[in-house]
DNA sequence: TAAATTACTTGTACTTTGCAAGTAATTTTA
DNA sequence: TAAAATTACTTGCAAAGTACAAGTAATTTA
């Protein structure tokens, strides 16, 4: 993952370099939907990210720009991670991916009432929510 | 990636287990933009797929239902690969991962066309993308 | 001031990947 | 029609990545 020769300059292959794994777009779904986290909250997630992996990824993501990492202003022993507009700019790939998800994959229930949004309007869900990540 | 247990229920994670690798995404845009590929057709791509990691791929994608494996009505010695339907559903989510690499990763001469077609007019391009394939 | 939190790092075993070489079934060429 | 070439793989092995368990340093809470 922290990989720095291009294997070509198509556009598919440089984003799958950015987050192309098992991992990466779980930290980026948690900080759409939870707004921002800490470590712990990552670690917290279902998927049981391995420590050690959560911690090379988060600096993977960094380093590409797609994350910030700030320390907590309430509490010094935590950090705060964010995404960067070029983190927000992936909320229309999650959208998708729930889209074309929700046709083969059982749904959960929690997320039924986003894809109804999305299906109402899916512009107007992507605007929104994206906006709300930019406060 | 030839995983069985589920990691979580959650859309994303579920559609990384069947595509979310450094290559599965890297074959699925061989499918859409040559229409259909040989293993051979596959190997030339620029991205130089270790051949073993290509078998085990197109094995995977086969199991997922995103691709079939049809032998070739002219020439014995290949075999044909194809996107099925959940396959080409994929087409929205390529298009996307093309536009978030546009803004920040340099495009490739042979890719200006179509971006310039997704900014006209994206639903059109999706449509008839993906009525192409199904053809 | 001791115990708990938080965000990691380290060690080790296991799995996956990447590269080189080899093989079986045709198909083409001489 | 026999030898060479094509095609789609498989196999072996070293290197890299992943998973699990345990440990640590800097605060913060009790």
């Amino acid at each position: 993952m922290a990989n720095t020769k291009k294997r070509s300059e198509c556009p598919i292959s440089n984003s799958l370099e950015a987050w192309g794994d098992k991992w990466s777009l779980l930290i980026i779904r948690d900080l759409m939907f939870k707004g921002v986290c800490t470590y712990g909250d990552f670690m917290k997630s279902p998927e049981k990210i391995a420590t050690n992996i959560l911690a090379s990824r988060l600096l993977d993501l960094e380093e590409n720009g797609i994350i910030t990492k700030e320390i907590h202003p309430e509490n010094r022993t935590k950090f705060l991670y964010k995404l960067t507009e070029k983190g927000i700019n992936l909320f229309p790939l999650i959208v998708e991916i729930n889209l074309w998800a929700e046709k083969y994959y059982p749904v959960p229930e929690e997320r039924k009432e986003m894809l109804e949004e999305i299906h109402k309007d899916k512009e107007a869900f992507i605007k929104n929510g994206m906006a709300k990540l930019r406060e």
